[in-house]
DNA sequence: TGTACATCAGTGAACGCGCGTTCACTGATGTAC
DNA sequence: TGTACATCAGTGAACGCGCGTTCACTGATGTAC
């Protein structure tokens, strides 16, 4: 595989990541796919075995990309200690909530709701994707004199990723700006009130 | 319309809402619905203008059917500022995640997801019997002694659908348990542990 | 009571469309002589 | 250097399948006389 392949190859996963975070693995088709990559359907199978095959490799691309994108503010925070709280609030932000339209929102909340539906080697991989995620982020998120559990994290992880899916399910209602404010109150409450 | 047509538009959505619960929108196919209600496809026409609009009356049942699920078990329990963690305790259990199967589990988790790609018909509806939902629990979960806020409730049912998604969407993998334990760790920790 | 007819819930086959996948072809690039 | 050929990334049309929807038909029930 030459050097052009490969580009070829890495922008078709580029395009398939951001569709993904956009509107899920049903409607990251191949045609809207390749599209998205400037390319026409045929060339396709030159670079993946089956959709299922782009979707996975897709899949690890968009996990990486959105928590990059949505850690970054909080990486810059200096005190280990208000770094999730950071993170905590620029994720349940309205302007967070609407962005799943440039496929540019948190990947796990936009895909985990698909996994139910998804072969058991789609899993797999998310299951694996997250289990980096979930590591990458406590050690970024604590420090020597600040630590965030694991357990802390997956459980602000819940809270974060819940409060999403239903501020976007209810979008357009009032009770999705509640939901925000809601998950972020009960974060506020239960974790970050010593803080 | 008579009482035997009645009836039996009462059976599809029976079976319409069973088949949301357990696998979302995309999946509840009409032929599958129908199947599932004993019935051939082309019958469905006389009971519904279309897909959408079983799906629209399909998702009250859902929601009403499981919420009363759910909270039966915390509705016998005399004691009102018990309630809310007996019922997280159940809905955070491994056997109601895997209850999506048989169409009994937690249809808010189940259909959240599918709203994002819904058109905005049916998130009016869901957004609806939401409100509903969330007004009958925080009621459900109080008394005159002891007071379940409308904000609390919402931020404790982002924790558990957010975790519960989670959970599913990484079931198989030994993260899936640990989501579970993170989420009720931290509303024990968050809004229980005075109780 | 019995017969003829109307109504209408439900049947099952068909149609159109979108999507994943396949395939014969094109056209640019590189290699052999 | 120039010519002939091989390679192969990408094209665009086609195929099969599943799904929503339509439609001509059936057969049971009720009504008129």
């Amino acid at each position: 595989m030459n050097k052009q392949k490969r580009d070829t190859h890495d922008m078709i996963l580029s395009a398939c990541a951001k569709v993904l975070r956009k509107q899920g693995i049903k409607s990251a088709t191949v045609a809207k796919v390749m599209h998205e990559a400037g390319m026409t359907v045929g060339g396709f199978y030159a670079h993946f075995d089956s959709k299922e095959a782009m979707v996975a490799e897709g899949f690890r691309r968009a996990l990486e990309d959105s928590n990059a994108e949505l850690i970054s503010g909080a990486r810059k925070e200096p005190e280990a200690g208000k770094r999730l709280r950071t993170y905590a609030k620029g994720y349940l932000s309205p302007s967070h909530r609407d962005q799943d339209g440039a496929g540019r929102g948190c990947a796990v909340a936009a895909l985990a709701a698909d996994m139910g539906k998804a072969g058991p080697a789609l899993r797999k991989v998310f299951a694996e994707e997250c289990q980096k995620l979930i590591y990458e982020n406590t050690s970024a998120f604590s420090d020597a004199d600040s630590r965030v559990s694991r357990k802390e994290y997956l459980g602000t992880l819940a809270t974060l990723a819940g409060a999403l899916i239903l501020a976007r399910a209810t979008r357009g209602s009032p009770v999705s700006d509640e939901i925000l404010e809601a998950g972020a109150a009960a974060l506020g409450v239960g974790r970050f009130a010593a803080i």
